[in-house]
DNA sequence: ATTACACTTGCAACATTATTGCATTTAAGT
DNA sequence: ACTTAAATGCAATAATGTTGCAAGTGTAAT
């Protein structure tokens, strides 16, 4: 990724490498969820797409496309509603990190400097198998 | 808990001394959940008790007032459907410790020997301010 | 540049799950 | 029995997500 690549570009380039076209619609989604520092709803993409006249359902199917190209995270934190945020591809190969959604006001942030340890090899499923881990409690703001 | 009584007087005791009004919907409710393994949805619990005959909106408040006090635990699984099942009260109670969903069958189980550490001080929300820790995965029965 | 065509989109209809307003009924304390 | 706040039934509504299909568009080949 060229670091002199704006965001436009960047995120052309990702949907091309996914094998997917570079609709306008799919940029500006990908540039939106670029710009969250936190996982997105559709409803809160939609929102931030207002002035573009997308479709709601053409939102809908580009982030689901996006999963599947693993080009996006989509993350269930407890509200039943879907939330979707870029999978960074880092060092590590393991970007995923624990959510945390505040129960007074709903909203969510990433919790990269938290970490899991599983003290000993018991009944209780295997750390292993967790895909997701959502702390949830009163954020900064609420507390 | 006295041990020879029966789950339709267990039902009517548990709901009362939540606070609430012992009617049939709930008392029914109480003892569809109590007498099943896993947690069940709205439409499960409904199924169960189609012969009495409750209008689904009374279903749905008495689960959600059951959760608010504390009797029912509410689960998501990440297909848009709550799950509902007995908080059961054991010995430890007291010390939180992080919930394991699975997302195949819904079970929840408990993982004491699992801890969180949060590595630095930043800008995320403090780990003190958490109030409930959930895993998401695969259990060991579905894995 | 133009063209061809598969990929995308917009629109509207639909499906499912869950919530709310309000008149009526009921549990439970007196 | 009486009273009253709590609970219910019914219907309308909201929120989230999906699908069918005709029209439009990004891409690569010409």
């Amino acid at each position: 990724m060229n670091s002199k690549m704006n965001s436009q570009e960047w995120a052309r380039e990702k949907i091309r490498s996914a094998g997917l076209r570079a609709t306008p619609a799919r940029i500006a989604t990908l540039k939106v969820l670029h710009g969250s520092g936190s996982p997105l709803t559709h409803a809160e993409v939609s929102d931030k797409l207002e002035n573009l006249e997308i479709d709601k359902a053409t939102i809908f199917r580009n982030l689901t496309d996006l999963v599947a190209k693993n080009v996006l995270r989509r993350s269930a934190l407890g509200d039943n509603v879907w939330r979707f945020e870029i999978i960074k591809e880092s060092a590590h190969e393991h970007d995923s990190h624990p959510h945390f959604v505040c129960v007074d006001c709903g909203s969510v942030s990433c919790m990269e400097d938290v970490e899991l340890k599983q003290k000993s090899t018991s009944a209780s499923p295997l750390l292993e198998h967790v895909t997701e881990v959502v702390l949830r409690g009163h954020c900064n703001e609420c507390a």
